[in-house]
DNA sequence: GGCGTATATGTCGGACTTCTAGGCATTAGA
DNA sequence: TCTAATGCCTAGAAGTCCGACATATACGCC
């Protein structure tokens, strides 16, 4: 990943993985490739960033962890979003809207 | 600044600071009162900050120093956008607008 | 049966960024 | 004279993300 990307990701990446989860139950590494896919490979999470994340955002109380058989017939941690998660992806998509466009105005302005 | 801002403020300083720059020659101080005022109090940069940033972006030859007197009689540091910088800027910017199509496109999306 | 690949979870160390909290000095104004 | 605003700076702590590594199962292929 080059560097710009890696700079940009840092502070969207709990809230791109909470608006993956809200979809509905689905585990860590499925979220890698979602993420992937939707974003048309522009995001792409590493592992050692992922899974921290995960435990992160399940020590905060937005995620909740279940295990059970994955698609391929293996054990696999879902992860579903609390109401707790649910509220604080509201937030983190209001401040994204708010910051995006302090950036914008900022870009666009002339002297 | 709430927690939100904070977060979100990684990674798009340095493109920030580029921008506000490329306007002409500026010292750090007025840098930051610039930047608080542009995005109408969203982006407060903290002298912590701000000033790191300016020698990390003057070492990786984006910005070029110059000590002169400010508006106010006083000396400051006033520094300009190399050739480099104005490039790097560019990529930036460009960086950011993929990036933030790519957080949209993830926000937007519907099962 | 053996092998490689995709799936799946995790840890560890390091690089980097930002903040908090300070320090220091000058100038203008009450 | 003392206070606020201007102007520069650093040190330490906290946090995020990455690269590399470790581990294990399922499946297809030979």
């Amino acid at each position: 990943m080059d560097k710009d990307k890696k700079e940009f990701l840092k502070g969207t990446l709990d809230m791109l993985i909470l608006k993956i989860v809200a979809f509905g139950p689905i585990h860590g590494y499925a979220i890698s490739q979602r993420m992937k896919e939707i974003s048309k490979d522009f995001f792409q999470v590493h592992q050692g960033s992922l899974y921290p994340a995960l435990h992160r955002l399940e020590d905060r109380g937005w995620l909740e962890p279940e295990w059970k058989e994955s698609e391929t017939g293996r054990e696999a941690k879902f992860y579903k979003l609390t109401r707790k998660g649910r509220k604080q992806l509201e937030n983190e998509v209001e401040s994204w809207a708010r910051m995006s466009d302090a950036v914008k105005t900022i870009l666009r302005a002339v002297e």
